[in-house]
DNA sequence: CTTGCGCATGTTATCGTTAACAGGCCGTCG
DNA sequence: CGACGGCCTGTTAACGATAACATGCGCAAG
């Protein structure tokens, strides 16, 4: 009792006690047993953070803005990937409950509605991040993606684009759903139809870019420009352009929703929306502690970050050409193309 | 009592009475707190990592690995990351040593020998990852720098470079110390003279990359390739390159430790030496739940994982006119140059 | 001189689980 | 017929910290 209350300067010591107390725990090595603590005191001092995907750099940075804030609070962080299964969301929600932790970042996985509710019911409070849910009494952080998508098809609109295609993730993903709606209203604000055959929805990965492009190059009319709506999918995407021996921008412009961090890219060149993903991770960690500490008001809240778009040397005006769908068993005709313009990921000639 | 052993599956229990329970359970939505078992149990079925730089895909593939391990196994992991800084590291171990995870892996931030000692001292188990220390009885999981140090920077000596300089981190840190000992056992062996000018110790960042690329281009006689140790060293050298008006891999070539995972670059052409990440949290996570178990010899164990030399486009034979110190102030004598050869980060012209 | 308060320390009970032990019932075997 | 072992359930104590209460001392106010 009296070594409790030197630790944690509670109630009365002489200082003498006090001295002696700390002498031992030295000599001791001695450290507090935080699970007795915890077990005690009701609280664990520990937050967790379910992300989707812990190989984006999106949410590399969203968890370094939770840890960092979480620390400075004196909290801990769990950190959870469920690769986008809402199986093993689920399944980390129940560890995640029986180790006591006092909250819950996630990035649901799709629906998740069954993980919330079930977070709910033991009474954990939850703070949904990058995408959103139709659950009541959850507090929300993510960026504009209904804006964020507008805005680069907007860019791509005014470029002279008429056809362009959206390669997305899952329709049930709620930052798909939205950017594909910014796109739609980008067109028809531009009096443009949206075509339903020019929304391809697949995953948030290189692969599904990769197949979702080549699905697109058979499509007519072809498409002069690409949204991809993440890094990764764009990725992909090039992947395929540069298969099919198209170039970027003159053979097809390309934007994406996700910037990389700086100094990742040996040469940024990617039109691009950026996100303030370590914003995000921080705010999030800030309305869950402040909602552990009783401070938060009872209603939910919800954050939209905006978001800002870069414009670099991937997006151009289209080609004069009528658009026309294009062979693949006849590249011949592009390799002409490439040769007398800038190859795929160049460089801006040097200063 | 009963209830305990329904969920443990231990001792009688009359079929009746089990169903009952287990209704009940359902029913009230129980959930046995994990905090009381590990009070109880001593054991918390928790793991810790700590690495110095999450913002790196390197460390963030070793956390798969680890994760995916670990929680196949039963363990649970909380990840810390120090931003190599040994404060921070000592910091988060004192904190893993109360809530009494039951054992760290541990990528050291530099001498990190106090941490471990700490560790030792309170009878926790530690693996250490990817750097190597200078402590007794210890696990260590790693790839072979030297000799993947030494095979990249031969392959620059066999394309006729005689003057190769190195950008490495600090020189207390292991993987740094090992990859330059590589590179002057390259040397040595092809009858060259190491020069230590050609040295420059630095940090494993962007921003060092730069800054030693600008001292390097300073320094006679200037280097005709450039030996980056980890992947943010070379994006900053490729940088200082771009600003100073140089090509790669006509005027520079580049080789680095580290590559990116597949699909991130747009255009892979950095010569590189791949690691064999997920497989170094893998193996280290086994190792630890191994010794965890149990079934562990006492003395420590090391596993030297070898890594992967990839030959892209940024390593080519050095230029034939004779080596001269680079002018800051007269690039138009390079921007020449430039015009006639292919620009920084260009792709292969597709096919 | 007594009462009461501030200070310092010690005791008890509790958080939720489970190892260890206790006890009761029934069937079988010597 | 009694003893013993298998089956089932219940009680006690312990993990380590700490809130709440108890105790004891010294000093000042009434």
């Amino acid at each position: 009792m009296t070594v409790s209350r030197v630790i944690n300067d509670s109630g009365y010591i002489s200082p003498d006690t006090r001295a002696r107390v700390k002498v031992a725990i030295a000599e001791l090595g001695y450290m507090p047993n935080a699970l007795a603590r915890q077990l005690r005191s009701q609280r664990t001092k520990t937050l967790a953070l379910i992300v989707t995907d812990i190989s984006n750099p999106f949410f590399t940075t969203i968890a370094r803005g939770v840890e960092d804030t979480a620390k400075a609070l004196g909290y801990a962080v769990m950190f959870c990937n469920t690769y986008e299964s809402e199986v093993e969301e689920l399944e980390y929600v129940r560890v995640l409950i029986q180790r006591r932790v006092d909250g819950v970042l996630l990035v649901p996985a799709a629906g998740s509605v069954d993980s919330i509710q079930l977070l709910q019911e033991h009474g954990l409070p939850v703070v949904v991040l990058d995408r959103h849910v139709r659950v009541e009494q959850v507090d929300q952080v993510r960026s504009d993606s209904e804006a964020g998508a507008h805005s680069l098809v907007r860019h791509m609109i005014g470029l002279g684009h008429r056809y362009i295609a959206v390669l997305t993730g899952p329709q049930v993903v709620s930052t798909s759903a939205d950017r594909v709606a910014g796109y739609r209203r980008a067109l028809t604000e531009a009096g443009l139809t949206s075509a339903d055959e020019q929304v391809h929805f697949g995953e948030y990965n290189e692969a599904s870019g990769y197949e979702m492009t080549v699905r697109l190059l058979a499509t007519l009319p072809l498409a002069t420009a690409i949204f991809a709506t993440n890094n990764f999918i764009a990725f992909g995407a090039i992947r395929a352009l540069r298969e099919a021996g198209l170039t970027i921008p003159e053979d097809m412009s390309i934007a994406v929703f996700d910037d990389l961090p700086k100094g990742w890219m040996l040469d940024p060149f990617l039109t691009a929306v950026a996100q303030p993903a370590y914003e995000i991770g921080k705010r999030a960690a800030e309305l869950m502690i402040e909602r552990l500490a009783g401070d938060a008001p009872a209603e939910a809240r919800t954050i939209v970050l905006p978001s800002e778009m870069i414009t670099r040397r991937s997006t151009a005006p289209p080609r004069q050409v009528a658009a026309m769908p294009f062979q693949r068993t006849a590249p011949s005709r592009r390799k002409a193309a490439v040769l007398t313009s800038q190859p795929v990921g160049q460089t801006e000639n040097p200063a």
